[in-house]
DNA sequence: GATTGCATGTAAGAGGTTACATGATTCC
DNA sequence: GGAATCATGTAACCTCTTACATGCAATC
């Protein structure tokens, strides 16, 4: 389906940029909630896009010596970017969950184990969401108008907090379905 | 990581079972909400447990010729699997959401080309979260005590659901915030 | 007798991770 | 001078998907 080319291409459509910047969107930045890669995929990948003549490269000269690539979309890469962002594709399969699966074996463990597994789980997510959150409050103070940029950072970044949220309630609701039986 | 491994020695410590059966559990049941695999991966993974003592085999003989393979968990392949089980690994990366990635490159579509994506997103979570609740109405009318099969079973389809609903509740929520621009 | 489901496998390739490898620049 | 960060790449390996391949059993 080559989906990171697109992310690739996404990303280089919003102005010039190099592999290495593309590197830490996936590592650190937003775009981290919902798509990653390490940058011993992003390289080969621009070199692909750009034998498909779908993004250009630029040579800079940083500092006295130092070279990065700065690489800009082309009209037809921009032209494969938008057909694939208006596409309607099936739903895809359901993402997979280890701890989910340790649920799923619960019956091989103790309740105690298990509810310690829990408290481990609420504590990660609870730290993830108020990670979360605290970017939320720093960038956002009202909804981005639609079209913009920050749109997209807003709802992915919201969508994000809201899975989280989701999560902790069913390992609540876990906790409550153990201690329920008295 | 390995975690095939483990899904099917958790499989195979329920009692005896076939590569074609695990197959069917990873693809229409309830397994199929967190984790799965294709039969082109299950049986060379079923090979390698073999070679690493962790299961044995016994063929049978269906019918008049027909061979199938029953495999049985032996006591260190159990071992390795609970404590497995009870490792708490660290909470690993956000899965890859498509359509999240779309929604993040918004800006390079109309709001009428969005909008048509989050109708289009809601009809099908929407039918995919009434087709878990009818399974969960079908299989449980209370909640299983802890300890059993069925106690997994339930966490991890109110897991799915609640999972459902809290993607539909974030595609409502950005339908509301293009129209909030009024 | 044909179709669907049962049952098991392999091969090629795509996608992704970990580790290896190198060198420049900036900040302390 | 040393550490962290910038910057780019390759190699080996693991995981997973798609396609190929075969044959039996049950049902209509």
């Amino acid at each position: 389906m080559r989906t990171l080319k697109y992310a690739l291409l996404g990303l280089i459509d919003r102005g010039p940029i190099t592999g290495y910047d593309i590197s830490k969107e996936f590592e650190k930045r937003i775009m981290a909630n919902f798509w990653h890669a390490k940058h011993s995929q992003v390289y080969p990948e621009l070199k692909r896009l750009l034998e498909e003549n779908l993004i250009t490269v630029e040579l800079i000269i940083q500092g006295e010596k130092m070279e990065k690539k700065l690489y800009t979309i082309t009209t037809e890469g921009h032209a494969e970017f938008v057909e694939w962002l208006l596409l309607d594709e099936p739903l895809g399969v359901t993402p997979k969950d280890v701890f989910r699966l340790r649920t799923f074996f619960s019956d091989f463990m103790s309740a105690s184990d298990y509810e310690q597994h829990l408290h481990s789980q609420l504590d990660k997510h609870n730290f993830k969401k108020a990670s979360l959150e605290n970017s939320m409050t720093k960038s956002f103070d009202n909804i981005p108008e639609y079209g913009s940029k920050e749109f997209g950072d807003y709802a992915v970044l919201l969508g994000a907090i809201m899975r989280e949220d989701s999560y902790l309630a069913w390992l609540k609701a876990c906790l409550g379905a153990i201690n329920r039986q008295d």
